[in-house]
DNA sequence: ATTTTTGTTGATTGACGAGTCAATAAAAAA
DNA sequence: TTTTTTATTGACTCGTCAATCAACAAAAAT
């Protein structure tokens, strides 16, 4: 019984529910019936609206990396200072929810996506210059030359401690993390020369 | 003809084409026919002497990680004071020879596969545990209570630069990065509090 | 009222792949 | 020399899965 404007519907559905079976798998070892099946619908009509699998799953990561963007905004809005709104973008990339089973594997998996699909190369690069980007814009304002190698430094730690965090034995600790990253921050910015 | 001994040599070949392959591939997805293909034997034979894919690819991280180890310790030898030594440590993380394809593609799938094999996970944990030992035993004797922070900023340092650099579109400079991680160093050591 | 558009699926195709096994061969041990 | 151990593979089983297609249903447009 055909309900019209199902598209945008089907479509979330799939996007949701394929960033859970990843989430379950821990890899990009999903059937195209798995993911339909959690979205309630026949595999035929996830091929109908996507076209094929990696499709599907470039969706999910533009997804990810939509739902991580909303996240550094909202952090950003109730930020007054250049330093404040630093730190809020790096405590946004170690919130609760990127921690999630979910979002660890889409991270992990997009990385290694993007050494073989340019679509998801294209994605990786673009969350890369936003997170420089909004670093950069940011640190121009305390310390305007040092500023770019204290952004990548920046960048390069959120990355990594993440990727140290998400995989560690112990349940993640965001908190500790943020202070970490905002510890060598005050570092580099108390440098005078 | 059987020759006999045949065990070390076919398994070292197997580890050996399941590297390349991951590289060409990037990713996990590749068939132990492809790879018994590329090390001159049969597929049943690769069963034969590792009794599973998985097995195959712990075998092939294991390896990796050996040398990566081997080179480490290579590095530090010609390394004189505990600067120096943390120094060759960052500098051996950024070799030209871990930007080889085969190896970024075996560090990213071994951080997918530390999600849900727990031999991986195992062999991660060793890499990341060993990392900051020699570090902490290094910045010890530099700056005794601010070594384990240091530690973790290095670290992290490491990875995430190392992430970043690997999947940047521009060909990888393990020098720049290494100069930038030893900044990052430099600065915190500089903090006299 | 008929045609077109949109939604939907069961069934099928065609391909591929992990792991097993029986069989063959040669070296070593008995 | 017979037996055991080690090396080796072709053929096969059993399963899976991406993608396609024909067909059906209902809403909208004509």
């Amino acid at each position: 019984m055909p309900k019209l404007g199902m598209e945008p519907i089907r479509r979330a559905a799939l996007v949701e529910a394929t960033i859970h079976e990843i989430g379950a798998a821990g890899s990009l070892d999903v059937t195209v019936s798995q993911i339909a099946k959690r979205a309630g619908m026949s595999s035929a009509l996830a091929h109908h609206y996507f076209g094929g699998k990696e499709q599907i799953f470039l969706a999910a990561m533009r997804h990810t990396l939509t739902v991580y963007a909303a996240e550094v905004r909202g952090a950003l809005a109730m930020a007054e200072t250049p330093f404040e709104r630093t730190e809020a973008i790096i405590r946004a990339g170690f919130s609760q929810s990127n921690f999630r089973r979910e979002v660890i594997a889409a991270w992990l998996n997009f990385y290694v996506l993007a050494q073989t699909s340019s679509e998801a190369r294209r994605l990786l690069t673009i969350y890369q210059r936003r997170l420089n980007a909004n670093l950069l814009f940011n640190l121009r304002q305390i310390a305007p030359d040092r500023a770019p190698k204290i952004a990548k430094i920046v960048a390069g730690l959120i990355d990594g401690i993440y990727l140290r965090e998400a995989l560690a034995n112990h349940d993640s600790d965001g908190n500790s993390a943020s202070q970490l990253v905002i510890h060598a921050l005050q570092r580099e910015l108390d440098a005078t020369e």
